[in-house]
DNA sequence: TCTTCAACGTCAATGGTGTTGGCATAAGGT
DNA sequence: ACCTTATGCCAACACCATTGACGTTGAAGA
């Protein structure tokens, strides 16, 4: 396993334009990777056509991205960046975790093929995805410390589908009535396991599927009280 | 566009035995991908591996397939018709519909594999997918007439779906309370427009976009409305 | 039983893919 | 001015899907 040189990403780069006079950032090469997967489909992104669209050779993106899946990665990474860009929390968890489950939302609405991506070529299981990376990293900025962020992750993944499914008209859904189910909210977050966290592109079978094996056992009851809460106001 | 030339699936074959000795027909050839597919995963299933598989050439394959993107669309309707093998109507929609849901949505959750196939790999775009043929010629074959075949099966796709989020615990949602409801319902059916079906396996988001695209008018409603059925119940 | 002929398995080749190692050169630091 | 490192480029490799030619084989017609 030899750990393999990658172009790092450091502020002084000796920075050396390509033939055509392009001077190559990991920024621009994501950049014209996502417009080639808008433009031309996911079968259409590939490392020779992206190094022919940068004005340099297909290797070249093996200097900054260790293969053709970190990039994957990396385009979902900006999407997520680009949707997290002027996100404010409130220190109120319930309105963050809401707000926060709006954005992954929507980027992912903007860009279903980048999702598409992740899924199948990555990892080759549909509910898998590995940026943890940029997304703790936000939240962290955000002042939660690293247990809290890792769980807030997992719940507000969760909160994006149950918010997509059941508040699709105005993507606007009160908050719960009672007091009881903010405890059943609080008691969910606490239950969360710390692994791999889903693709918020994940079949909705699949998202029943997980709720099903007992790994969280309270999500369901959630999202059903959320519901109700929504009827009956 | 030159025809090509494909083994008919006909009853009398001139069967010839591989070098191994076996017998190929489209059965085993696709019993083997399927085999692959689950084992070895999306990746590890390819025309030179399953050739292997079967004891003959990469290239046998392509004498019962167009391509690999009709084996994947034959997979697809292996494990759709196997869901589908012992399924008998009342003639009672609702409850047929209801079942007819429920059948898809265990079919791809015990091979997600597929689904996501299907939808990367033949299509490009997530929310398609091509074996209408097999799903209507069950529906067909229920005695539905093919107009009808289609909007059905367009609305239990969304049933399936609907099923999946708000019925995940015990999987089995109660009818719809109210005469109303069963008006919704019927007009849903009604307005649901011919194109291409959607993939179940379809994001959440995707779902989502198209509820607010206009095409489901009356979807959300729906869904909505046997939520709360559900819950006040 | 013999001939014929299409069915169909196999071989070889093509163009595309991701990926890598070597080489040359330009950019900084000293 | 030198020297080291970064980094773009070239050539090559293994694998992929796909195709066309080739030859064998089994079944049907006589």
């Amino acid at each position: 396993m030899t750990t393999k040189r990658v172009v790092p990403e450091t502020a002084r780069r000796r920075r050396r334009p390509t033939k055509q006079g392009q001077v190559l950032t990991h920024r621009l090469i994501v950049e014209t990777a996502l417009r080639m997967l808008r433009e031309h489909g996911a079968a259409g992104l590939t490392a020779r056509r992206l190094g022919l669209a940068l004005g340099a050779d297909a290797s070249t993106v093996y200097r900054y991205f260790r293969g053709m899946d970190d990039l994957v990665l990396a385009i979902a990474d900006e999407v997520f960046a680009n949707a997290m860009a002027d996100w404010r929390p409130t220190g109120h968890w319930r309105a963050d975790l809401r707000d926060l489950g709006l954005r992954i939302h929507h980027a992912y609405l903007a860009h279903p093929q980048a999702a598409l991506l992740t899924a199948s070529r990555v990892t080759g299981r549909p509910n898998e995805v590995a940026s943890d990376e940029t997304i703790l990293g936000i939240l962290r900025g955000a002042g939660f410390a690293d247990a809290d962020a890792v769980r807030i992750y997992h719940a507000f993944i969760d909160q994006s589908l149950a918010f997509a499914i059941l508040d699709a008209a105005t993507l606007a859904l009160p908050a719960p009535a009672r007091e009881a189910d903010e405890e059943v909210w609080r008691d969910t977050y606490a239950r969360l396991p710390a692994r791999t966290h889903p693709n918020i592109a994940a079949t909705a079978p699949l998202l029943v599927a997980r709720m099903n094996n007992s790994a969280y056992p309270t999500a369901l009851d959630m999202l059903l009280s959320s519901a109700s809460a929504q009827l009956t106001t």
